[in-house]
Parts: C-alpha cells; sequence; structure tokens
DNA sequence: GCACATTGTGTGACATCGTCACTGAAAGAT
DNA sequence: ATCTTTCAGTGACGATGTCACACAATGTGC
C-alpha cells in the first residue's frame, strides 16, 4: 500500500498546507501513509467509519446518501488536491453516517490517521485553518445541493450535470445513475435526455451521452429561472 | 450584554463539556460572555460573519438558506444545549454563507470569541471532540433534509413539521413560512392544510394552525412510504 | 366609524415531476 | 443460440409546482 511518492513533497498540492509550519510539515510527512484503492473501493459507509482522514492525490470519490427507501442521491465529489474532511467529523465523533464514499477512479490518497490529525490540529494553527476552511466548503457544497433539488427545475440540472460529467463530449452514465446524481427518478431522466435528442443536443448509447451541442446544453445550464 | 450568569456553572448544560479538563473550563468561563438577543435578531448573515461561536443556554436559532430566488428554506434549528457549530467554518474560513441565522425567540447565549475558541481547539482534546460532534449532528441533520426534500410525500413531512413545532397544540405559523419550512410554495400548503381540515385534524385560523386530531396526524406522520 | 394598504388565504388551470406497470432492446453468460 | 441481466422507452395517472387571480382579515390614518 505505502507507494514510492511518499518521500516526494506532496503538500505543495494541498493549497492551505502549504503555509504550514516547517516542523508540522515533516510531522505530517513522517507520520501519514500515501495509500493506494482500487476503482470502486468503499473508502467509507456505514458501518465502516474511516480510520485515517483523507487527502486527494489522484482520482475523486464520491461521497452519496443512501435513502431507507433504497434510493440514493449524490452529495458531492472529493478531487484531487481536496480532502475528505466530513470523515473526520465521522472519525472523531456521534453516530455513523447514512453516506458513503466510493472511489470513482483508482485513488491515491494521504492517509492521516485520527491520532495524527488530533496533534495537527492541537498543534498547528495552519492546519486547523486548512481544516475548517474544507469543511466550510463542504458545507456551502450542501446548502447548494439542497437548494437546487428544492427550486431548480429538472432539465437545467440536468444540462449543468450533463456538462459537469462529461469528458470529451462523453458522459459515461445510465439513466440510472444520472437520476441518483439528482436526486429523481430514472424515468424523469429518460425522458429529459429523449427530449435533448430529439433537439439534436445529444446521442444516447447504452450507458452513454454523447454531447452534440454542447452550446445549447449550456445555454440552458446558464437560465436563471 | 454581560448578564449575571457569567459565573454560574453553565458548562454542565453542555454534553460533552462537562469532561473538559478543569483548567480549560476555568479558561473557557473567563474568557466568554454570556450575552442576550432579542427575538428577530440576526446572528449571522451574508456580509455579517460572527465573530464568536455561540453556544445556546435558553431560546432557539433558526438557520435557513435564502435563494437565489428570493425563496427560503429552514436547514435546522440550534435549541439551548446546542452549539451553533456551522458558524465555525464560516468564523474561520473561506467565503460567506449564503445562509443565516436568526434567533427565534430570546436567546441567551455563551459567545467564545474566536482566538478563544483557537486556543480551546488547540489545548483540549475534550473541547474539539466536542466540536466534532457537533459538527457530525449537523452535517447528518442536512443529510437527512436533502433526503427529506428529495423523496418524502408532502402530507407526511407537512404532518411532522406540525408536531414539532406545535406547542400546546397550536401552530403559530403562517402558511408562506410553513412553506419555507418544508422547501416548496405556499400554495402546496394551503392545499395540504386544507385537506387535513377537511378530516377535522386541523382547525386554521389567520396565521395559527390548531391541531384538534394530533393521533391521525402523527400516524400520517410515521407513515414509512 | 370609514377608506386604504398590507398581509394572509383560497382556488382553478396548467406544467412539471414522481410512480407504477409494463415492454422490448442490448450486452454478457453458458 | 438461448438465457439472463441490465438498460432504456412509454402511457397513465397522481402529486407537486407555478401562475394568475379573487377575496378575507388585520392594521393604519383619518
Amino acid at each position: 500500500m505505502v507507494a514510492q511518492i511518499a518521500q516526494e513533497n506532496w503538500i505543495d498540492r494541498f493549497m492551505g498546507l502549504s503555509r504550514l509550519e516547517p516542523a508540522i510539515k515533516s510531522l505530517l510527512v513522517e507520520r501519514s501513509n500515501v495509500v493506494d484503492m482500487p476503482e470502486g473501493s468503499v473508502i467509507f459507509g456505514p458501518g465502516k467509519s474511516p480510520e485515517n482522514l483523507l487527502l486527494l492525490l489522484d482520482g475523486t470519490v464520491r461521497v452519496q446518501q443512501i435513502s431507507d427507501a433504497g434510493r440514493e442521491v449524490v452529495l458531492y465529489r472529493v478531487h484531487a488536491g481536496e480532502s475528505c474532511v466530513l470523515t473526520t467529523a465521522c472519525l472523531l465523533a456521534y453516530e455513523d453516517y447514512s453516506a458513503e464514499g466510493i472511489a470513482e477512479t483508482p485513488v491515491r490518497a494521504v492517509a492521516i490517521p485520527r491520532k495524527v490529525f488530533d496533534d495537527l490540529i492541537s498543534q498547528s494553527e495552519a492546519f486547523r485553518n486548512f481544516v475548517f476552511s474544507a469543511y466550510s466548503k463542504r458545507i456551502t457544497d450542501l446548502f447548494h445541493v439542497i437548494d437546487e433539488i428544492a427550486f431548480r427545475r429538472m432539465d437545467i440540472r440536468l444540462a449543468q450535470k450533463l456538462l459537469e460529467l462529461e469528458k470529451d463530449g462523453i458522459v459515461k452514465s445510465t439513466h440510472q445513475k444520472m437520476a441518483a446524481e439528482l436526486g429523481t427518478a430514472r424515468e424523469v431522466i429518460s425522458r429529459q435526455l429523449s427530449e435533448f435528442q430529439r433537439r439534436d443536443w445529444v446521442v444516447q448509447t447504452r450507458g452513454q451521452i454523447e454531447l452534440k451541442d454542447p452550446a445549447s446544453i449550456k445555454k440552458l445550464a446558464l437560465t436563471e429561472a
């Protein structure tokens, strides 16, 4: 699990950590491990509370809520250069979440053990700022999700999501997964995508959506009301 | 602003703070202030970032999101014995929220200045646990809100809200405010309440809803699907 | 009292979204 | 090639959101 990159100076990849006091930096590097996890790994989940704070070097982690009724909503993603701070709350405290984190790609991350995290928080003001800033961003994200689900029209949100998930003009996802992204039902996605296809904005094939007219999609995505 | 209760041992009102190291306890008591705020005060909001971490002794604070379109959603409430930790993220970090906190009742709270908060976090493991536990709870709340908005039926959610806000069988609130509680439109609330009234579950008067048959309301509120 | 503005509520028509019950197509498994 | 599993399409319908109103209740100024 311990990769050779460990000696490298990965700290600079994290905005906010570069300001750490030199002694803290070396403590952090010495007492953390760089780990690799394959795509699809469950990083944390109900009954599987994380033992480490993760700082992502490569890949993305999808954090999603699992509803009672078996439905899912994607809450947010952690990208390279970001940390999975919400796990710390889970890590140090309280009940377990009904949320889980899944590696969407192969993931390389710095794992900071619980004890080291506690020491760092205790000793470094810069580290505290890093952690609380990250919290702040995540919470703002959650507020945003609530707003979108409550008030935004589906077609606009779908357009946004397509642009967000697109890679070289292709979105690799099933209708079911897109529905989870937006907290809605599969049929709703199917209908909206059919409409987009009718307008020649996209071409659908099984498990994949090709964006043919990103300009129009973007125009819809930017609609105010 | 400084009330005489300051000398009192308010610490024991907070589960999690009683475990604080004695030295930390006295530091906390000495360097924080007990403040009173009238009903309706804006505790924090866009462009008004809080300078203190608040621990509520009495009253409740409503935290709500203000949407672009002028619509509101109530995110959660802070009750006596709880802390308004999410403000710390705001307090130490990042951009400002689009959320605001409003005193729903006259509020008495312990205000811990930013610097003291930082010192406490640094010096006391028990305090760290307190803070991160509180975070954990709030975040779980937010996850719950997302779930409710995305998947629960309106009548069930309204029934739950009525029971939550009821006091002596009366809910003092307009349809508009109930709509904000549930992240929906006023008309939807009006219609649902009309239906409840038709069933003799409630009696409506201007700005007030009287629960006539709480048992039936509760039964609906507990509906699974 | 009355005229008036403000705020809260009721309602019909219609668009959008969610749910249910299906059908059939596409890809992988044997 | 046949079977199985996963994905996608669809019509019907109920629930919810939006719009455009009308009207009722309260407060204000006179």
